[in-house]
DNA sequence: GATATATTTTTACATTGTAAAGATTATGCA
DNA sequence: TGCATAATCTTTACAATGTAAAAATATATC
């Protein structure tokens, strides 16, 4: 009579527990107060026991920052996916949004994921999602500008959208100015000079 | 008999010398490795000295990014200047180019003003140099618009050049697209996406 | 020259990441 | 089922860090 519950060891799966603390741990404390034996003391077991699902801290951000990448590949799909309008320009749009949220949203995770690169092993599946995501964000440009491939148009979409994320959660953004605002003009006016390409 | 060098006190202008350790650290080591200890030893002095002139090393690495931005306008400033061309906005390419190239040359100082900021105390100084950087930059984004004040614009144009430069320090760029060709085709689409505002 | 003050060193402590050695529990095979 | 083996977790340990306080030292001022 198994237990439908797969709890392959005697403590149940950790290794995710982990992750889910780290997670949970980015969000609510400054990144440099995360460390290893809180994420540890928040999972409730000692501090050396990642050790035996993760070789070192670095590995154990790594793998948070590949799942950032893989919910922020779903969460950029979807917004395409629903956005009302058929043309593409709309959908990058509507991308642009949901990018600039998702930085809002998960502002820790997103800094590990193209912030602190040297605090994190770059495993294969961190490589993949961020190709992933790269793939997606190209593709979307590439229908906007009728290219089969637009390395450089997506290097200007993603900069323009990385870099209001960044100056925004960082406070180097002018204040008085109204953030929407600030935000839909910005994507106006990069989506305006990727057509001029 | 004044000596005409200041030693305001008996080993020398110690905070000085720590901001250059701190500064020439930053370059030799990943941003990480950086440490207060570290600096110390480099100063040749004792792990506590440092003290006395900053009261963390919060402080100090305050202070390296306050003189950072400093340099930084110093140097769009001498580029926009030096540009042959009279227009507007042959000015602000020059000063895209030259901020791009102050990223790259200033990495972990770069990385250090725009991306760590829970590591550094927000000093009068820092908020200040700051505020000069994007005053600048604004006056500049102004002159190709044509409009007293482009709070949105200036937005614009440091998004997009930061986005990219952090994408380029953080390898999320695509290979096999030459960098320069890259950073040249995304000023213009820069440019292009603010001149249709 | 003596005293007060500013600077630096010494010493100390709590915290971190990592490593190695024990203890404990599940798994595989008979 | 029973036992040996392997996987997992805890305990203990160590070097390094930032910060604080107490000692030591050099400078400045009168």
């Amino acid at each position: 009579m198994s237990m439908a519950t797969q709890k392959p060891y005697h403590h149940g799966d950790l290794r995710e527990q982990l992750l889910l603390a780290g997670e949970q741990a980015l969000q609510e404390m400054p990144i440099d107060d995360v460390s290893l034996r809180e994420i540890a003391r928040r999972a409730g077991v000692s501090h050396a026991a990642p050790k035996h699902h993760f070789a070192s801290m670095a590995d154990l951000l790594g793998e948070i920052a590949a799942r950032g990448f893989q919910k922020f590949v779903v969460a950029l799909g979807s917004a395409a996916e629903n956005s009302q309008s058929q043309t593409a320009e709309d959908r990058l749009f509507a991308m642009g949004r949901a990018y600039l949220r998702f930085a809002d949203d998960n502002s820790a995770v997103y800094s590990l994921m193209f912030g602190h690169v040297f605090k994190m092993s770059m495993t294969p599946a961190l490589t993949k999602a961020s190709y992933d995501a790269w793939s997606q964000l190209e593709n979307a440009v590439a229908q906007v500008t009728g290219a089969l491939h637009a390395p450089i148009g997506a290097t200007h979409v993603w900069s323009s959208v990385h870099g209001l994320s960044m100056l925004k959660s960082a406070g180097r953004l002018p204040p008085h100015v109204s953030l929407h605002a600030v935000e839909e003009e910005n994507l106006r006016m990069m989506i305006s000079g990727l057509k001029e390409a």
